[in-house]
DNA sequence: AATCTGACTGACCGATCGGTCAGTCAGGAA
DNA sequence: TTCCTGACTGACCGATCGGTCAGTCAGATT
């Protein structure tokens, strides 16, 4: 019996690993890794606690085979859905409703990523975080190069930043929810459709009035000269 | 000039106090509720366990005088920055540098409210989470409200939805910077100044090429399929 | 002086934690 | 049949968890 990697294909007909990846993915986004027990796992999955250390070394490699099966699940959903069609903004509205889905649908890896980045990850983590983030990013980045390329986009606008802003108000949208969806203001908090319809809206033109739109004011402070700098 | 007048100032009890919320502060925020143990806390302290039962009957209760504690600072704070000028984009850039920067300055605070978000608050901390949140966004939807009533704003956008844009950009920026930091891309990860301008930038005039900015299209489809020609 | 009060502590409690171990059991190979 | 392998389990381990308790001690009150 040796401790060490024990993860061999599931030849038999039994499905115990995956009722045990399943459980412990659950545990571990609803709870966290410190408040998620083995034997809460064990029981969610109709096992004895020993037979999860038969198949995973400790919890924290349970853990990492949770991430693992998780992202290869994601990424590979992730392929289905690139597909630019031409116009940019058209490829920018495609990609912010699929985003915004796909966090939803994964909503229990949605909230594995966004405990881990709260947590100091001992980057082994964060290089999973920055692959799974960093895919879709590139794509979003791809696109919107392309669009200043062909004059459809403002040349003066960085492409990462629009990328972080739409990605954050997906992430945002989903982490959030349940915080802004009482408020009397808010109508969107049951139609992602519309969320992200609205946001590639106002991402695409902006919120001045068309008549009042100026040329860049390039890199200066309109107003407040003081200097709002924050230390560390 | 004695070197006893640092360990003799313990003559009010209240200064132990301080210490442990601080301490249990940054212990909840760096590991979470569950993983921040009573023991740690103690020690972070410079106390005994039990002298943390004395003053706070329970771990819970004072996890909860840790969000109230952090709460009270935060909001005094957030009274002092709030002063509209009258332009509707001098204030909206103003707010976003401030709210950036007071969640920069409060981190802790901020990955605690966080985390919180993304457990099954208990509805009594919901109500904590939506008021700190629904401070500073009511008084963003008011902001853009007053700039579609002097026309400085286009009035077919939701209020709601360009407030929840952009504190989720800054959220965005906090959480998720450590994860984007190192993107090639990315060159404003260790200047929020500068996002959070860039951010309202796009926000106030969006990404499209001011040519190709077209008249409202109501509820309808944005998928342009003309256009992508070279201009300038 | 005697008394009281409250901040404070070391030792301790039962429960639970992650993890181990000896052993049971079914099925394939010999 | 016998043997072997690997999935699987109940019982158990030391460590640590949140929490308790008897008691010490300093300072204010009487």
């Amino acid at each position: 019996m040796t401790p060490e990697t024990i993860s061999s294909p599931a030849r038999t007909g039994s499905d115990t690993i995956a009722r045990i990846l399943a459980a412990a993915e659950a545990l571990f986004a609803e709870h966290g890794f410190d408040a998620a027990s083995m034997s809460a796992i064990a029981e969610r999955a109709g096992v004895s606690k020993a037979n999860i250390f038969h198949h995973f070394s400790s919890k924290n490699a349970l853990y990492r085979a949770v991430l693992r099966h998780a992202i290869r699940e994601v990424t590979r959903q992730l392929k289905h859905m690139s597909s630019h069609s031409g116009a940019v903004s058209a490829d920018l509205a495609q990609f912010a409703r699929g985003h915004l889905s796909s966090i939803l649908e994964h909503d229990q890896f949605a909230r594995l990523m966004l405990r881990e980045i709260l947590s100091d990850m001992p980057q082994e983590r964060l290089k999973i975080a920055q692959q799974v983030f960093g895919e879709n990013f590139s794509e979003l980045v791809t696109i919107l190069r392309r669009g200043q390329e062909s004059g459809e986009l403002r040349a003066d606008v960085d492409p990462a930043m629009v990328a972080i802003m739409l990605v954050g108000a997906d992430v945002f949208f989903f982490q959030a929810n349940k915080v802004f969806r009482h408020f009397p203001e808010v109508n969107f908090a049951d139609d992602p459709a519309l969320y992200s319809h609205q946001a590639v809206d106002i991402l695409l033109r902006g919120i001045l009035t068309p008549a009042a739109v100026k040329t860049p004011t390039r890199a200066g402070n309109s107003g407040t000269p003081s200097s709002a700098q924050h230390k560390e």
